[in-house]
DNA sequence: GCAGAAGTTGAGGAGTTACCTCCACTTAGT
DNA sequence: ACTAAGTGGAGGTAACTCCTCAACTTCTGC
């Protein structure tokens, strides 16, 4: 049966909240911040969203269904560099405004966001192949690339942010000109596997439990 | 008076231990594990050095000296550009390889490091205008940068160096082809101010108490 | 070889932060 | 007005970290 008419109202409340809790501390914030937010007990938190995963699941499903539409978007634009670009530009501005949603898409591959990842791996694929094949994008460079750069550039985002937004687009323009096909362009290491790409997405978002080694 | 010779063999030890722990781990370590390591009691430690920053400084001072004498090294490095990129690389490579130099080498305005810091500076600001002057690297850009642009890249590093080592590399080059002056490149937002880096500094190095606002 | 200064130890107090449960209480809805 | 559904938030559990202190050990000079 349908939640009571109070219950539901809560649980929009929740959702609301947990939006700019997240839009403020990432997935590091807690659900006992996200309960004071909404002006509600913690425990009516826990009992609409038994686990953190759920509630993120809940707040960001769409948000990343957005950065799909806007790498579909990217990939109907010519030519293919602007269109590649123009989605670095705007996903990185999107993600240093939220650092909810910049934690949401560097877990794409997690469970929760399986859809949203499975859609986005083909459209990175498509926009940097395009880019490849116009001969903008430098050869050396993958897919696999662009979490990556996107994780480093938004972490500088986020250290800059208080004392000065926007700082980070200054970086970012120096990796997409870095990014350009060029004759006498140094040579890049070889390319990160899935693999890799996973490892280091689940170092970039704090407070998502499974790996802490800490102390040697 | 001296120390007596088993609490200055004690003292050897410690500082030996904090030298591999704050490798592994950072500022972020620490003062009971790197007693642990060095296999003293924690009184012990806390009685040598009253507060991690004089640990600190007893271990990275004259790391921070290599440091500045590779910056010089860099500015004798013909042609320019070289110079420059060589100490991107090198520090790049020591950072990536010592968390704990990275984050002493991130507080080079800190107090402690003051000294080191106050050389580092105008190094940086010849190196980088020897590069403008030679019309390698690009106008837009200024000694502010490089701090930034060694944080940005060695926290990645620090992020992949578990899975792959190295990997960070392959950003660094991106970062330096992006830096290479060229009549299309595109435009950078204004330079951050001295402000503006030290505060992003300090976000960048965990570990070090005084700013931690948490929940809003 | 001894006195006493110097040094060592690590359990444990105190503070912090996070996660989550439980049950007495309140409220919606018929 | 009754009851099932929902609520609140104190408090239990479990890390971590910082740092102290009083009992104990070791060095050193005489």
């Amino acid at each position: 049966m349908p939640l009571r008419r109070d219950a539901q109202r809560n649980r929009e409340r929740i959702i609301e909240a947990a939006r700019e809790v997240f839009a403020a501390r990432g997935f590091a914030a807690t659900l006992d911040d996200v309960a004071h937010h909404a002006g509600v007990g913690i425990g009516t938190v826990y009992r609409r969203f038994p686990t953190k995963e759920e509630l993120i699941e809940a707040v960001f499903s769409d948000r990343l269904e957005d950065l799909v539409t806007l790498a579909e978007q990217a990939l109907a634009t010519e030519p293919a560099w602007d269109g590649l670009t123009g989605f670095l530009r705007t996903s990185a501005r999107w993600h240093a405004a939220d650092r909810g949603l910049r934690d949401a898409a560097l877990s794409m591959d997690e469970q929760h966001f399986k859809t949203a990842g499975e859609q986005m791996v083909p459209l990175l694929e498509q926009l940097m192949e395009r880019a490849h094949a116009e001969g903008s994008l430098r050869p050396d460079t993958g897919f696999r690339d662009f979490p990556i750069i996107m994780a480093m550039v938004t972490e500088m985002a986020q250290h800059s942010e208080e004392c000065r937004p926007g700082l980070y687009e200054r970086y970012l323009e120096l990796v997409i000109d870095g990014l350009r096909a060029r004759p006498d362009n140094g040579t890049l290491g070889t390319a990160p596997t899935e693999t890799d790409v996973r490892a280091v997405m689940r170092e970039c978002v704090p407070g998502m439990k499974p790996v802490r080694p800490s102390r040697s």
